[in-house]
RNA sequence: GGGGGCGUAGCUCAGUUGGUUAGAGCGCCGGCCUGUCACGCCGGAGGUCGCGGGUUCGAGUCCCGUCGCUCCCGCCA
């Protein structure tokens, strides 16, 4: 835990934080500093309450005893950084303030010293109803930084690192640094590139991760490594997507996947244990990538509420409804859930369709049991034993909402296994403070890419597969890796890696690369693989995300200290910005304005 | 790349069916005020209704375009 009160170094601008000036002080001298919060000008009688880091502390400007600082209150304004010196005194009974940690205290301003005036702000720093517009409070993030909650969220947030470099070191982890500067490895998402002025033409690229380094730190000897490390990838932003963002990252040598999951669910407890996150009951829960995409059709599931889906093929296997039997011949299936006893208006039916639509389906049907069959446009196309047997497959009960989803199993899945969420906060399923984490385990480690015709990782082509990889069946290797999710974010994920020359080849080979390909893009690699790797492992963790969720916060956004918009500029510095003429040219880079190709 | 929401004073917002001089709270400025603590009272300043075009006798309001912020889909091995 931070210490509140740090030591001071008392100094001519201060001896005492403003949090600080309580009960054994009484009637001593106190120095302190800070930003003028609020001002309470009585014309006689002056309150400033003056704010630092620890907190906010009352001055009184007298006429009789504070001499000179007494026009010097007069002038004060929001922000002015002031110095003030005087007679810690105890509060009269009546004039206590229970709201403020410092209220039973004030201090008596004998001196002050205005070290800085402030223009007004541009908005309030505190104490007003209504929440600033965030653009406004991104271009001035000093200033919005200066606001209690900000200022809690990155303490949380040191202190979250503070506990896992704690619990890491003391387990015999070496924090080592990687480049930034690195090697584009075009697979996954899309590079950040920075021109070489040495080698015209050629290109840095900014590391999506320090995956390859941390492998060869292991191939090094290191056994464990980590790293809070940046990493940087050019997609599309969301509430939980920054385009440069940070990782908790780690490796070890001589372990299985167990081995990697214990320490870290002991780094877990240890940092929810610190700062005050969720019990960790370890062993934490285990789902294999199947019984996830059965039950929740996502490999994040949300575990805090059911809605669980139900496979209904096998009740329609002889439907004449051609909806469902189209794509249950063509090798789909027809999924669905029971979202429980509720009156949802047509209106809201029609989004829920319009939302499945959104998230790729071609329809979706909607039905409430009554009596033995349904109530639902669709019931007509049924027969009485296929809507007796689906109601009994769905588990539905009078007045029970069912939604099916007829499509390719991957479509349907994804599509009930957000709308669960989305109807989960619709019903308010969600208990407030429960938490649920769940390892995902057993994942496939490859899934075909039907649009460019290959099998991809679905992880990263240094995952180990369990036990032999069979080229000759690349679809039915599982991989050793894991995933963390908290409420269904997807909070870390790792691997055992390959640690043999001739597997990585023969994965790269499943994959399309060949041999040529390979040696160009991951000799380095390769060749390291030969000199003796032991067999190794790791998981990275979203840092921002997992401080998110500890802060109660709706956005990664608002714990870091200056993020992005989500069209990726920095309102604060104006980046991203065009730049000079000359530094393109020494660069060696040719900028394409757009309506100008050609000339 | 696509879809939704938002854009009016420094901040948060209201603004009716298109109708006279665009409002409120907070903040700001001036004055008064010796126990306040979101101090109080009196007075005041402050507007390119994001920007451009259009429809109309008349546009904050309707239409088209555009920019910004935001949420979502795609994307994110």
């Amino acid at each position: 835990m931070t210490d509140p009160f740090p030591a001071i170094c008392p100094n001519a601008y201060r001896d005492t934080w403003c949090g600080q000036v309580l009960g054994e002080r009484v009637d001593s001298e106190a120095r302190v500093a800070g930003w003028v919060h609020r001002r309470r000008d009585h014309g006689g009688l002056i309150f400033i309450d003056l704010r630092d880091r620890t907190g906010i502390v009352q001055l009184v400007f007298h006429p009789d005893s504070s001499g000179e600082a007494f026009e010097l209150g007069h002038k004060l304004r929001a922000e002015d950084v002031l110095s003030a010196a005087g007679t810690v005194v105890r509060r009269s009974e009546e004039t206590v303030n229970p709201d403020l940690a410092t209220g039973e205290f004030e201090l008596r301003v004998a001196a002050a010293d205005l070290l800085a005036d402030a223009e007004t702000p541009p908005f309030q720093i505190e104490g007003f109803s209504g929440e600033v517009g965030e653009d406004a409070r991104l271009r001035h993030r000093y200033l919005d930084l200066r606001r209690e909650p900000m200022r809690e969220a990155l303490e949380l947030r040191h202190r979250v690192t503070a506990a896992m470099r704690e619990f890491l070191d003391r387990e015999g982890f070496l924090d080592v640094e990687t480049p930034v500067l690195t090697r584009s490895t075009p697979e996954g998402a899309r590079d950040f590139l920075v021109p070489s002025r040495l080698q015209r033409g050629s290109f840095y690229a900014l590391p999506q991760s320090p995956q390859l380094f941390k492998q060869l730190l292991m191939i090094a000897g290191l056994e464990r490594y980590y790293q809070v490390a940046r990493c940087f990838r050019d997609e599309d932003l969301r509430a939980d997507r920054q385009p440069d963002f940070t990782q908790l990252d780690i490796e070890m040598s001589f372990v299985d996947v167990d081995d990697v999951i214990d320490v870290n669910e002991r780094l877990l407890a240890h940092v929810f244990e610190s700062v005050g996150g969720p019990d960790i009951e370890a062993p934490i829960h285990r789902l294999s990538y199947d019984e996830a995409m059965d039950r929740f059709g996502t490999d994040r599931p949300d575990l805090r509420f059911d809605l669980e889906l139900v496979d209904l093929s096998g009740a329609l296997r002889e439907t004449e409804f051609k909806v469902f039997a189209g794509a249950i011949g063509s090798g789909g299936a027809v999924r669905g859930l029971n979202a429980g006893r509720c009156e949802l208006p047509r209106s809201e039916l029609d989004g829920l369709i319009s939302r499945a639509q959104e998230l790729g389906a071609k329809g979706l049907v909607w039905a409430f049991r009554e009596g033995d069959g349904w109530r639902s446009p669709t019931a007509k196309f049924l027969s009485e034993r296929e809507l007796s047997e689906l109601n009994e497959a769905l588990g539905a009960e009078e007045g029970d909402l069912l939604l099916l989803v007829a499509d390719q199993r991957r479509v349907a899945d994804a599509v009930l296994g957000q709308l669960r969420v989305d109807l989960a906060e619709r019903f308010g399923l969600i208990a407030a403070g429960e938490d649920r984490l769940v390892w995902i385990v057993d994942w496939p480690l490859l899934e075909w890419n039907s649009d460019q015709d290959r099998w991809d990782p679905l992880h990263h082509p240094f995952t180990a597969p369990a036990g032999e990889f069979d080229p000759e069946r690349p679809g039915e290797a599982r991989a050793l890796a894991y995933d963390l999710v908290w409420n269904g974010q997807e909070m870390g994920g790792g691997s055992i890696r390959i640690h043999r020359a001739d597997v990585q080849q023969a994965l790269f080979a499943a994959l399309g690369i060949d041999a040529e390909e390979a040696e160009a893009r991951f000799g380095f690699l390769l060749e390291a693989l030969r000199f003796g790797a032991p067999p190794h492992g790791g998981i990275a963790y979203g840092l921002d995300r997992i401080v998110q969720r500890l802060a109660g916060a709706d956005s990664i956004r608002d714990v870091i200290a200056f993020p992005k918009t989500a069209s990726g500029a920095d309102l604060l510095t104006g980046a991203p910005a065009p730049v000079e003429e000359m530094q393109l040219k020494e660069l060696g880079v040719a900028l394409h304005r757009p309506g100008r190709a050609g000339h």
